[in-house]
DNA sequence: AATTAGGACCCCG
DNA sequence: CGGGGTCCTAATT
């Protein structure tokens, strides 16, 4: 009966994010996108985050959400153009709407966007990377990974873009010795997918490096009551899967769809995408084979000890906490 | 076919 | 020892 959660908002988690411009062209796609395209290489190799056209690799969600920003950049002259998925409508229909050569206040008007574009990415990849070190407990800076952190945030990268398990073949490494690598070198370990996750790397190194310049930029944002909320400590503490669960919850912005409260006062909460939370449950504690089996089993000692139970009338996959502290 | 409930056993910090 | 992970059976939805 009812309709799964993928409806909302119209875009999945992977929808391609387009940008163009007369000078740059850029289309990023993800991986299972069919096709494989890739930025250019001028992309991947950029120390800094500063690009007209942006390879986003892990803001998944980026911007997909009906930004200001998309319906700005489309009455400039330089034009946006975000397909919501394969519309063969869309992309060839307005010859009138080629433009002449660019004006120099259209190059302005055009630089502006340009720069309120980067900025509104730089913040949402700080965004992004502090999502995912609080989920996997680990440090932003790649330099401080251990070799179980590394290995976290490449079941991470790969759960992020639906890459094929690659982790394996970046065992025993340590964040300071793969950040020492050479593209070449990823390669080497994966003719695939190295360069990928080398991009990926470079861009967390970027924030790492942003971060330490600009200590103070954290966003101020409302929505995101998450900086001192939650988390507790970074080091390796580990984390009690009603707290994970909890943590999930507390962040509806990224996590809505596969998990959210009925009735968040009473602490009652429905799990939505069962394969999704197992999912992020598994990369949270390094365990590539957890499963929703494995995980309700885990929910279900909970039972005896007061923490979590079924709800007076018992639904599926939904859940309260018995002490909703919220 | 998924979900639910719990027993059993094992591993690890 | 506690908290889970893994595997399994049986019942329920």
């Amino acid at each position: 009966m009812g309709s799964p959660g993928c409806e909302h908002t119209g875009f999945t988690s992977h929808s391609p994010l387009y940008i163009s411009h007369p000078h740059t062209e850029t289309r990023t796609a993800w991986l299972d996108d069919g096709e494989d395209i890739k930025p250019p290489r001028s992309l991947l190799g950029l120390p800094e985050l500063s690009l007209p056209g942006v390879y986003l690799p892990y803001c998944d969600r980026l911007y997909m959400e009906e930004n200001p920003w998309i319906l700005k950049m489309t009455e400039a002259p330089a034009s946006v153009t975000a397909p919501p998925s394969r519309s063969p409508e869309m992309n060839s229909a307005k010859p009138s709407e080629v433009p002449g050569p660019p004006s120099e206040m259209e190059g302005q008007v055009e630089e502006r966007c340009l720069e309120q574009v980067q900025t509104m990415v730089v913040g949402e990849v700080l965004k992004d990377v502090d999502t995912a070190c609080k989920l996997l407990n680990i440090a932003p800076d790649p330099l401080d990974w251990s070799c179980v952190h590394v290995q976290k945030w490449l079941l991470w990268t790969e759960h992020l873009h639906r890459l094929p398990q690659v982790s394996i073949m970046f065992q025993e490494l340590t964040g300071r010795e793969l950040c020492y690598m050479t593209e070449a070198d990823f390669r080497l370990r994966s003719s695939q997918f190295g360069d990928m996750l080398y991009a990926h790397l470079d861009i967390w190194r970027s924030t790492a490096a942003m971060k330490a310049r600009c200590p103070k930029e954290d966003d101020k944002s409302a929505d995101d009551d998450s900086w001192s909320e939650v988390i507790s400590n970074y080091p390796n503490q580990p984390i009690h899967l009603w707290q994970f669960l909890r943590e999930l919850l507390l962040k509806p912005h990224n996590y809505s769809r596969c998990i959210r409260w009925l009735n968040k006062e009473k602490g009652i909460f429905k799990i939505e995408d069962s394969a999704h939370v197992a999912r992020l449950w598994g990369i949270r504690k390094n365990r590539p084979a957890m499963n929703y089996d494995k995980l309700s089993r885990s929910i279900r000692q909970y039972y005896k000890k007061g923490i979590i139970r079924k709800p007076a009338v018992s639904r599926r996959l939904v859940y309260q906490f018995v002490n909703p502290v919220f």
